[in-house]
This record gives C-alpha cells, sequence and structure tokens, in this order.
DNA sequence: ACAATATTGTGACAATCTGTGACGAGAACC
DNA sequence: GGTTCTCGTCACAGATTGTCACAATATTGT
C-alpha cells in the first residue's frame, strides 16, 4: 500500500465528482476522477489505484457491471454509490462483490469514515486468492509472473531484481503506450515522482542491459524524447 | 475440517438468505439455510455444519438465545449478522460466545474475511476429530500435513523444525503471493513483529538450505525487495 | 527436578539493491 | 556554431536482505 491511497471517483455527475474530490483531497487522499465506464478503465491502466467509489447509476455501461467487471480481473476495493438507501440496491451491490455502500445524500464525514474502514479491512487480506499467474511472450523472453521469472528462449533464467521486475511487468503490460515517468514510478512503485527524479531511468538503464542484445540501441524500451519510454515488442498474454 | 467448510445462514428475510447464499456458493462453499431457530435445530441435526451465520433479530426465539444455546452442546463457530453497527450488541453478541460480529450492510468481501478468518481461527486450535491430513505437492517435494513430514521425489524425508515446518505450510497456502514478514509472522507464529525482527529472515534461510538446490539462487520462496517472500511454484492440494 | 539437546531469536557483517548526484553525449532550438 | 535541455551511465551512499555464530529459550529424556 502507498503512503497515500489514491482514490478513483467514478460518476457522471460533474458537481458530484468535483465534490467528492475535494473532499477526499482535503482529507490528504490522492483523488482521480471519471465520467463512465470508459474513463474508469483508462485511468485504472494509467495510475495505481487503490480504491473505486463506484455510482451506481451510470450512463452507458451501468455501475453494477462495472464492478462485476472489476472483480473479475482485480481485487480493488469498490464502494457504491446509491441513490437511495435503497435495500434493494445494497442487496444487488452485496451480490456484485462490492465491499460497502454509501446512499446519497451523504455527508463527506459518513463517506471518509467508510473509505477508512475498507482500506482498513483490505490492507492484509487473510486469504483472498492473488492474481492468476501469467506469461508474457515478448521478443526471444518469457516473463513469467508466477514465478516472477524471467526466461530466455534458450531456456536460461535471467535473475531480475525486484525493482527490474516490477518495472518490466509494468512496462509488459501496456505495450506500444508511451508512458510518463511519473506513471511508471507510480505504476510499478507505487510513489510518486520527486523533483528531480532519475530512477526511473537508472532501472531502464539496467533492464536494457539484461534485455537488449544491444543495450546502446535499444529495440525493446524505446526512449521517447521528452515523453517517458515505450515497451515496442508485441505481447502474447498466456493466462494459466 | 471436511475439505468443502458447510455454512448455515439462518436469517427470516428470504433476500438475505438468497444473497448470502449465493456470494457463499459462489466462493466455493457449501451453504444451507435456515428462517429460524426450529430449521437451524433440524439443519444441525441433518448435517455437519462448519459454522452458522446468524441473524441478531429473528422472529419467536431470539438470535442471541439461538447463540447461547448453540454454545453449550457444541462448539460450532458463529458469526452474528446485525441490523445495526450498533456497539452494545457486539459487546452482548460476543459475550453470548459469538466468534465474529458483521454489521448490515455488509459487503461480500468483508463478510467472506470474517468467515475465512474464523474458519481459519478453529482450523487449528480445536483438538476435535483434527483437520484432513493434506498432501500438498510442489516443485520435487511433497509436504505431508498428516505426518508432518517433508518427503523429496527420491523418497528421502527431509527433517523440519516445528517453526521451519509451520513457515512452509503458510507459504505453501499461499502460493504466488507476496507476503510481507508482518503477515508471515502473524500467520506461521501468531504473534506481532518487533522494532528490528529478523527472525522471518532466519527462518526463511534455513528453509531455503533444505528446500531449494541451489539456496544462493533461490526459485522457491522469492525475495520481493522491500516487500517480503513469494512461494513460487504450483501448488497441488490432495485431500485424503 | 535436572541436565542434555534441539530450536529459535539476536547481533554482526557481507552482499545486494535502489536512488541520487555527477558528468558527458546527443537532440532540439536559436 | 553555440546554448539549453534531456537522456544514458557511472560511482557511491543508504537501505534492505542473506547468513553466520552465539546466546536465549524451549523441549526432551531420565
Amino acid at each position: 500500500m502507498n503512503a497515500v491511497p489514491h482514490i478513483l471517483v467514478v460518476d457522471d455527475h460533474r458537481e458530484i465528482r468535483d465534490l467528492v474530490s475535494r473532499a477526499l483531497t482535503r482529507e490528504g487522499y490522492r483523488v482521480s476522477a471519471a465520467a463512465d465506464g470508459r474513463a474508469m478503465h483508462k485511468a485504472l491502466a494509467d495510475s495505481r489505484i487503490d480504491l473505486v467509489l463506484l455510482d451506481l447509476m451510470l450512463p452507458g455501461e451501468d455501475g453494477l457491471s462495472l464492478c462485476r467487471a472489476l472483480r473479475a480481473e482485480s481485487n480493488i476495493p469498490v464502494i457504491m454509490l446509491t441513490a437511495k438507501g435503497d435495500e434493494v440496491d445494497r442487496v444487488i451491490g452485496l451480490e456484485m462483490g462490492a465491499d460497502d455502500y454509501v446512499a446519497k445524500p451523504f455527508g463527506s464525514r459518513e463517506l471518509i469514515a467508510r473509505i477508512r474502514a475498507v482500506l482498513r479491512r483490505c490492507e492484509a487480506p487473510a486469504a483472498v486468492p492473488g492474481q492468476r499467474p501469467k506469461h508474457f511472450r515478448f521478443d526471444r523472453w518469457v516473463l513469467d509472473t508466477g514465478a516472477r521469472e524471467l526466461l530466455r528462449d534458450d531456456g536460461v533464467t535471467i535473475p531480475l531484481s525486484t525493482g527490474e521486475y516490477d518495472l518490466l511487468i509494468t512496462l509488459v503490460e501496456r505495450p506500444q503506450r508511451v508512458l510518463s515517468r511519473e506513471q511508471l514510478l507510480d505504476l510499478a512503485r507505487g510513489r510518486a515522482a520527486a523533483a528531480f527524479d532519475r530512477s526511473i531511468d537508472t532501472q531502464v538503464s539496467r533492464l536494457r542491459k539484461k534485455l537488449e542484445r544491444d543495450p546502446g540501441e535499444p529495440k525493446i524500451i524505446k526512449t521517447v524524447w521528452g515523453g517517458g519510454y515505450m515497451f515496442t515488442p508485441a505481447v502474447a498474454v498466456e493466462h494459466l
């Protein structure tokens, strides 16, 4: 868990988003907002989210199906916002796997209390199943998330440090996308960037030295001048 | 303990019963339901129940007295469900011998986490028939919980101390998950971590020396720098 | 109860990992 | 061409981890 939890507010009403965002920011949380399901998924891909506040009623994809989708592929905790303190809604939400509900209109104090409670509960879950192991294939490599290992096609295992592994996972999960240093730091390390933070550059350099045929002319992790880095090879994901 | 725990839901509201039943079934539990005290006793007589989810407010015989009755004649763990997060109820419930307490409305994750926690607590110390022995197979090893022995595939038994065995069980039951030193200490030893507690490191080192082909480059228990340890091999559980 | 034995925790030191500052090379801009 | 900015890489300091020896503790046998 990061020092400062990052909360994503998903609601189609701008006033609600602003209101909640301000309340949470004032409380010291890091906050992002999304108006619909598409924006939510984008936010989830772009930064590390610790908790989602999800409106039940959304245009397009419904809040409930979003919740179910979230549950299916991650274990990010979800708090549902419902228009009425409707027992039916709560019951349905429970079924979809939400962790808590807050009925509108709600006080910021209540909301914050619920958020704290859910984050606390999810901090050290006793026996929730982790992420399913996967194989990512690219270039002449296989990254095995179950074993936390990098295999070359000749069968040799290349040892990666924890930081190198985390960075590589982050890149491999988002191929052909430019990722800023800030994003990489957030996604891989779960921390915010300092003023002159060059730690990502160093890690990229170390990774390249292990991955690339010619680290002087990298083919796998390309530099985007002024923008960040991009993982260029095609990646085949193999769920196990 | 059987392979699949059997949970009895006692609540007079049909929706709640259905909902909780479905959530628990989806989680892999066996579930029965009862609307009142009479039905509960019938279910207890008819099948072996591992845990009772008991609503505080019931028509006829009250949840509290049912709980007390249950406690008087068996040691089946009980989790109370109450309408409000009323501190008073909680105190009374725990006094009546409930093992835990969940306030409605509750999230499915919370409920499941509590159930798991209570089952885990009741699993170990109860000197009752004892839980079924299991075989955990991984890499070239078999961990036999019946004999408390570690067998290598060439048939040789490697002796483990109690601490090593407890730590290994803890890891083997949670493969492909990063476990912090704190969690490991809690799960394996049942105690909290001191300021500079390095005992887990030492124990891991000793385990690796026995398990790993090359303890200098461990494949089975991987280190996550700044995070803890992870048990990486696939584990096959064999219930006996 | 006592001693012998095994196990576990602690301190110390070495090895490893990570982030930072420094310096130079290259790109963009004037 | 010169300047400014960005990026690659190196060396180093601080933090984290591996492991040894030894003391503290628990267990066992008599």
